[in-house]
DNA sequence: AATAATGCTAACTATAGTATGTTGTTGTAG
DNA sequence: CTACAACAACATACTATAGTTAGCATTATT
């Protein structure tokens, strides 16, 4: 039994973290992900489950690899 | 741009080697992951982009953590 | 105050998740 | 070899929810 975080919270927290360091709006992450501008928000608020592929679209916007955002 | 083999085979081919490493059906890891039997065998066959929450239901079932799952 | 960035609501559509049943494969005992 | 058993592949189908978008509200930042 882990009382652990829940994966979408930290995930979130991950993107939030990772974009920062980059020093770009969620809309400039949304547009290099090619993603809407609203669903990076909703991710990084944890309110979306999402899937694999777009997991890969977000590190792929970040520059990042799909290792680091489980980190 | 990178020829990177689709991530969703990969995350499958991940899943059956552990699952044979520890010596376990799809439905024993199906049971363990608290999925479905024939959900299992989609997700190593990489006919479904599975989700966050799913891909820890089954870091859980292999008893490794989500890092491993992406290395 | 003005502007840029993010939050939030609400809707729609695409597809992930769940399940049943059947078929095919593989290994093993007789 | 045949027969059986266990496992996995495959074909649907249904229902939940992820993905996408628009519009307006709220919160920084300058």
């Amino acid at each position: 039994m882990k009382p652990s975080i829940d994966i979408l919270i930290s995930f979130g927290n991950k993107v939030k973290t990772f974009r920062k360091e980059k020093g770009i709006s969620q809309e400039e992450l949304a547009f290099r992900s090619d993603l809407h501008r609203t669903y990076i928000g909703m991710i990084e608020r944890a309110e979306k489950n999402i899937t694999l592929r777009n997991i890969e679209k977000i590190a792929n916007g970040l520059d990042i690899s799909v290792l680091d955002l489980f980190k």
